[in-house]
DNA sequence: GTCTATATACCGATAGAC
DNA sequence: GTCTATCGGTATATAGAC
């Protein structure tokens, strides 16, 4: 038996990603949770406090799966594969609801720039890991670039799967990134 | 001087691009035109026509945008050179403000597919003439997987961009479009 | 066509009973 | 900790005066 207080964490996490954060009221997670309205704001007194909860605990999940792919995959080759093999496998939940982290910086970068400081923390984890995995075999400057590359290709494939509600974009560029990454590495 | 409907479709995009379609409300518009709220609903019925004159608007604006590329550029490869170029243009923008595109279908595909089903069309017309100037030299299964990888390019660095405020990021992946395209280009 | 006024609903936030 | 009740603000939408 969890406590309140992960429970409302986990729903909000789940309700900001299907719906958003402006479409996300007290009353949702109200409703999501089977609690009152009231409980919820006893443990977040404001709005905001709610989507600092549901970041900060996506940026811990996010923080443990990249230590466990450090443990877990022999080479830097590897550990990139496998966040390529991850965004593969979520093509299906991307093509539904966008990518959680990019779709939450999008809306929050249009008018919670405030909030979105946050969010952006995200991102940053997944880059610094990635450039620290590239630095294996390139320069500082090439491993910065090809990170950013990956991302913008994962980034961009969540955009038109989801837009075209069609998961086999994810997969038909998770194809082109590993090609990409197995160039990458014969060039250096 | 021109009509009020059309003031006020301007308007309309104008602020559902900079704050998103959730947060636009007709009182918005009604401050930024300097009319009167009852005369925004006289015009609009209901919000949902707003958005859909805007994209309309938007969809005719993209036409004449790739009629004009058609007729300008010589080669097929100029001609989407020209594509980047302009998401290279636009990087300032695209950094303070995200994809007009991307994140209006963002958005709108996690609470609205209704609306989203016509926001898509933006993308198809891209999509469609980016495949055409690829069958100039590419085969019609591959134009299309050229295409598709050229517009993930350009989400996926509008959105990293905007996550960072940064409009760097898009000036180096249009860097990375021209070599990439190149590359494709000579392998055929 | 343009405006004011109003109906109705939902939101975030607060106070207080249990 | 959990709940109900309520306030103040704002949203869409409608009715009607000019």
């Amino acid at each position: 038996m969890k406590g309140s207080r992960l429970t409302i964490v986990d729903a909000a996490r789940r309700h900001i990603y299907h719906n958003g954060y402006g479409s996300t009221s007290y009353a949702d997670i109200a409703h999501e949770t089977g609690l009152g309205k009231g409980n919820i704001q006893y443990h977040f007194k404001a709005k905001e406090d709610l989507l600092h909860a549901a970041v900060d605990q996506q940026i811990q999940d996010i923080r443990e799966q990249l230590e466990s792919w450090s443990l877990d995959c022999g080479t830097a080759y590897d550990c990139i594969e496998r966040f390529i093999a991850m965004v593969e496998k979520n093509a299906k939940n991307l093509s539904l609801h966008g990518c959680p982290m990019g779709s939450l910086n999008s809306e929050l970068g249009k008018h919670e720039r405030r909030l979105q400081d946050h969010a952006r923390a995200m991102f940053d984890l997944y880059l610094r890991w990635l450039e620290a995995r590239f630095r294996s075999f390139l320069p500082r400057k090439q491993a910065q670039a090809r990170a950013e590359q990956l991302m913008v290709m994962a980034q961009g494939a969540s955009v038109l799967a989801h837009a075209y509600e069609e998961s086999q974009i994810v997969r038909r560029q998770a194809k082109i990134m590993r090609q990409w990454l197995h160039d990458v590495c014969d060039q250096s």
